[in-house]
Formats: C-alpha cells, sequence, structure tokens
DNA sequence: GGATAAATTAAACGAGCGTTTAATTTAAGG
DNA sequence: CCTTAAATTAAACGCTCGTTTAATTTATCC
C-alpha cells in the first residue's frame, strides 16, 4: 500500500485534491471539511496535503488562485490607469459581479472560510490578493489629496479591496434564488447595488 | 476553591455567561469560542455553562431567546389576521429590519454561526423559532391555493422565515458602515430592499 | 543496474475540544 | 443542629483534528 504508484495508474492527485475541496468546502465549510475527510474522499493519504500545499490553508489558497490572480490582476491594472481614463464605481463593480457570475462558488467561499472572524487565514488571503488593492483604493478614497477622487463613494470600492465584495455578491448569488445573470443582467444589478449602497450611506449617516 | 460560594458574592453567573458570550461569539464567532475560554473570561468553571445551560448550543439559544422570542410572536400574529388586514412583503420586512436596527448583534450572530452551513445548530434554532413561520409564509407564497397570495414577492418573505433575513439586514449593518438608521431610514432600506430583490429576481430568470 | 529522486502511506504526536463525574462548600429548612 | 438542596470546581474521558516522521515503492538517469 505504501510507495509510488506504478505508471499505469496515471491521476493527478493534486488537482484531483483541488477539485473535491471545492465541492467539499462549498456545501459545508473550511473548518467542518477535516483534512482527514477530503483525503478519504479523494482516496489518498492525509499527508498528500502537505506534500503538494504544505498544509490545510495553503490547498485553500492555492484553490482559489486561478480566478482571484487574474481578477487582482485586472483590478490593478483600472487602478494603474491615468486618472482621466479611470473607470468609476460601476466600472470596478462590474468588475467584481462579473468574476463572481462566472464562478458563483468563489464569493461564497471567500465570504464563509476566509473573511469569517476570527480565521487568522485572513492574512494569507490579504497577503496574497486583497493586499495589493487595499492601499491603492484607500488613496483613491482619500480624503481629496492629490488626483483627487471624482466619486465619493469610492468608499465602497475601498471596502471592496477589503473583502467585501462577497457581501455584495453572495445573496444574489444564494442557492436559493439559483442566480445566474447575463450581461444584460450584471448592468441591471450594478445600478441597483450602487443605488442601493447610495441609500444605505445616507440613511446612515447620523451624527 | 470548590463549593458552594458564600452569599456576600451576590453575582448572577447565569447572566454574566451570557453577556460575555455574546460579545465573544460576535467578534469571533459561536464555534471559534471555546467553552474553556468563556468560562475563563467569566472567572467560572466550564462545567457551569453544562450547570444552567446544558451544553454549549443550549448556552447559545437562550442567548437569542429573549430578541427572537418576541419577534417570532409578533410575526405569528401578523400571519393569523385575516388576509384583508395582513401586512404586504414592506410590512413583514419592517418587522424583521426594525428588530435588526434595534438589535444589530441579532442578525450577524444569526448569519454567522446559525445559518452557516454544516451546523447541525440549524435544527436547534428552526425548532425553536423558524420554525414556527416557515410553514405558514410557505402557504402564504403557495401555488395560489385557497386564500392565494396577493404579492408574489411572498417568495421572498418565504425565504426569510428560513433565516434569510439576516443576509439582508447584515451588510447594511456590518461594522464598516456603522448603520443605525431610524424609522425613516429604515423605511427607506425597505423601499430599496424590494426593489434590489425584485431587480435580482427578474435578472436571474434564466430558463 | 545501482543510485537518486518522486510519490505515497501508516502510524504516531500533541493539542484542543465539549462533556461528564464526583467531590466539595455553603445556604436553607425543619 | 442536622439534613437536604444549590452552586461550584478539579480532574479526567474520549474524540477529532492538523501535522509530522519515517518507511516504502516505483520511476528515472547515468
Amino acid at each position: 500500500m505504501r510507495g509510488r504508484p506504478p505508471s499505469a495508474a496515471t491521476r493527478d492527485v493534486r488537482l484531483e485534491l483541488l477539485g473535491v475541496a471545492r465541492h467539499l468546502f462549498l456545501d459545508r465549510s473550511y473548518r467542518e471539511v477535516s483534512l482527514r475527510e477530503l483525503a478519504a474522499a479523494v482516496g489518498v493519504s492525509p499527508a498528500m496535503v502537505r506534500y503538494y500545499f504544505g498544509d490545510k490553508q495553503g490547498l485553500y489558497v492555492a484553490m482559489l488562485r486561478d480566478v482571484m490572480g487574474p481578477l487582482v490582476g485586472r483590478i490593478e491594472r483600472m487602478l494603474a490607469a491615468p486618472a482621466d481614463q479611470r473607470p468609476d464605481l460601476a466600472g470596478f463593480l462590474r468588475e467584481y459581479m462579473k468574476t463572481a457570475a462566472a464562478n458563483p462558488w468563489l464569493p461564497r467561499l471567500i465570504l464563509r472560510d476566509v473573511l469569517a472572524p476570527g480565521g487568522g487565514f485572513r492574512d494569507r488571503f490579504v497577503e496574497e490578493f486583497a493586499g495589493k488593492l487595499a492601499p491603492k483604493f484607500a488613496q483613491l478614497a482619500g480624503r481629496g489629496g492629490p488626483g483627487a477622487p471624482l466619486d465619493p463613494r469610492f468608499t465602497v470600492i475601498s471596502m471592496l479591496s477589503l473583502g467585501l465584495w462577497p457581501f455584495l455578491a453572495m445573496p444574489i448569488l444564494e442557492q436559493a434564488l439559483d442566480f445566474r445573470p447575463d450581461d444584460a443582467g450584471i448592468e441591471r444589478l450594478i445600478d441597483h447595488t450602487v443605488r442601493f449602497f447610495t441609500a444605505a450611506t445616507a440613511a446612515g449617516a447620523q451624527t
């Protein structure tokens, strides 16, 4: 039972682990699916996770990387554009929401497992993904320094960069609604989201 | 160190446990705060939880009871009203949102700890609170049986009864926005929520 | 074909958890 | 007073988890 497998069995264990983990984590959660259970579902030993990913968190981050990496890259490029060519709030929302629509599993995982309180898990996520965007968003949302923000609602965007976007996308992507919008649907949602948050911010100004 | 305390020390350990638990659970989570830690924070032994609440879940449900109990009661009364006097979607939303605004900690706890996937915890919550409402809401949202529903969006309400309402209330109650709406603010939010969900449902109709 | 590297596993480690048991101290009641 | 009930704890139980170690088998390369 032990030892390198014969080359007859051509299977990519690393890939199988990623795939099964995604499904398990999706309908339970990162914390509630044990390494042992995942390994058993794939049919390998728990030690394979250490071999391929270092540890459990490493597996998780590797799972997000395929989608999150390119998304962060696109947002970075949008942020780097000169001010007069930089998209407005709706432009950034569009990027997030299209990613969410194309990969509905992603925001749900992030919301549940990464941004849940008390993780310490958050650190690794911020380090690799959100952390690259947060300073630039904060600068855009800042107190009107040089190259001042055009849209005060960029504070919303600043929250997006810290991981709020699953909070926006989640409710409409929930199983109960079985939501798979097309491009027109996304546009309508962006519009309503902007209005929703504008109303919330206005209504919440209490002091 | 062991034994019944002298009557000089008049403290309500049961109440202290509930209070400290609420704060700990709020900025971490039910699963991540251990009974041992909670007990240490109050300054008693972990066994006190068993003594007063049976088990950890018992403590949690007891914590929700003060607010959830009356809320469920009010909704039940609204549902029991004759059809022509029964509130519409906005009327039910108002009840939920006012409760959420008055007790912002509640929806966050429910969302994180009770409705999180894979709980088994859900059962105890549904049994005591949501379960009383779900059948009646489902009937109202149903396929137009006798006493047919006036508003097709009652399907949204039906989801509320199953615990979706924290999903509505959470984003606007999140720390980041520091939201404490007054009555007028609540009315505006209800309006926008209805429109938001109408848009989502319309956009999501794909088949 | 012998040495080295890759892929895999069984088994144990150590810590933390919720819970249970039994002992213990004080208060209350007759 | 003496008995019984209430409130509390120390200590142990049994379980699960993520991780680590060391052994093992096969492939690859000179």
